[in-house]
DNA sequence: TTTCATTGCGTCATGATGACACAATGTAAA
DNA sequence: TTTACATTGTGTCATCATGACGCAATGAAA
């Protein structure tokens, strides 16, 4: 049983290698089909689905455990990553959860299991860029796939609660951080732009305006080119304008939205 | 020696009564004399100063930890608490540090001393109203007095980075926390409240155009009674009305600054 | 009584914003 | 091939928000 075989070697080297009580969780958001999407790996056991995850090094700084876990479940190696919310509450991770997993993997249960501790959880959000990722499963689990953000599944444990936090917090980070950068392609169209900013926001946005205002703060080049095979008129391209725009993101752009 | 049994006490109850590996680091901000402050305790053996914190009951929630800590060092028993982030730097704490207070303190240094673990640390930071608070030394120091944001003495360890992290923050977050409203006493004057905002945002502001913009949220309450012995022209008390400060503190109040 | 820093209230030019019009483009239907 | 239509590029205009600044009233100190 390969399954069983990860979850003993974890369970065996865990107590030794990792922090006790501690762990990160990674909400992994990218941007396709004009939608926000999240990552999530389906439960071994149940029908739910959960955030991926992982423990921290006993040497490791904890922001390098939230690396590592990134690279292993999706094989980019730069990735921006920003920790958001520690979850601490002494019942977010019952017992009982556990041992009814562990005992449908016919693992003996013995007093004092590491894993089995209350853990306290940093949760991280990460961006990527949609097309750049392949989704590589962890050890336990069989499916990792993105989720529509509108039609995200029952989570596991208190992880609806983390994602929750994770949006609401880039949704307050959106003026501060690269995130239109991180989450977009190199080369975008302004509708693109503009439908991104409307998911995080949750809010319409005129487009003659939005095309106005971000113009305004000089962070795009536009491109000679536009985007083929699309329906209708062709959009132009835009990059950001990376100088100017990490100028402008440390200033904070000036939203009244 | 009061304070050796204090320690004494502390290594012995930590072990079994503490989640290992987690602390708690609380930044209290007060606003007094048009000044931001924060309070610091002294290190018993050193010159330099350090941020009140504490452990993690093993079955208390973090927040309740950090509010815990609050109350036995400020006396106070409501207090806006803010989780900002995590410093989880391995080195942040190197064993050294405390080896050499302990050995001052006359404490014997057993293998695998609980507080000798490496420790990550919640940041939280606290708004009080500076004239409520009695601070209350820990039992291991003497001193716990406020210090001007900008004057802060040499701090311990990593504290700086903690402190400046939490006045980012601070900054950050001016336009969607109800910062004001839980540094400022009931009554306070408008001269007050634009001090508030200039030493967060570490930037001078019209007086007239200032007055404008925050009565135009319609926040404030003007009461009939002036500020009485001051020098120069008495300015009007104001207070918040809470209900319309919180409505407009969710929805972002809309700051070009 | 005078001085002067401070407060309360206001003006004005400029720039930013929201609402909307219209022509150009490119695919799909007629 | 022509027409229809959704979408994009560009511009207008009234209104509101902002930054810069003037001036009189107040009240403690000189």
């Amino acid at each position: 049983m390969e399954i069983n075989e990860s979850i003993s070697a974890l369970l065996n080297a865990g107590e030794h290698n990792f922090l006790p009580s501690l762990s990160v969780d990674c909400v992994i958001f990218g941007f396709h089909d004009n939608q926000l999407k999240v990552l999530l790996l389906k439960h071994r056991h149940r029908k739910k689905w959960a955030l991926p995850g992982g423990f921290i090094g006993v040497d490791e700084p904890i922001d390098a455990a939230a690396y590592r876990v990134l690279m292993e479940r999706t094989g980019l190696n730069e990735i921006f990553l920003q920790q958001f919310h520690v979850f601490g509450d002494p019942v977010r991770s019952p017992r009982d959860f556990h041992i009814q997993d562990l005992k449908k993997d016919g693992i003996d249960i013995v007093e004092n299991l590491w894993i089995l501790q209350r853990f306290v959880t940093i949760g991280y959000y990460a961006l990527v860029e949609f097309s750049k990722v392949s989704p590589i499963p962890d050890t336990l689990s069989e499916t990792f796939i993105w989720w529509d953000i509108h039609k995200v599944p029952l989570l596991v444990l208190d992880h609806r609660k983390i994602l929750d936090k994770a949006l609401a917090t880039l949704r307050l980070q959106l003026h501060n951080q690269p995130i239109g950068y991180n989450l977009l392609p190199e080369k975008f169209t302004m509708p693109e732009l503009q439908k991104l900013y409307e998911t995080i926001l949750d809010k319409k946005l005129d487009r003659r305006n939005f095309q106005r205002k971000i113009l305004g703060f000089q962070i795009l080049n536009r491109l000679e080119e536009t985007k083929k095979g699309v329906p209708h008129k062709s959009p132009f391209l835009y990059s950001f304008d990376l100088k100017k725009y990490n100028e402008a993101i440390n200033e904070g752009l000036n939203f009244g939205w």
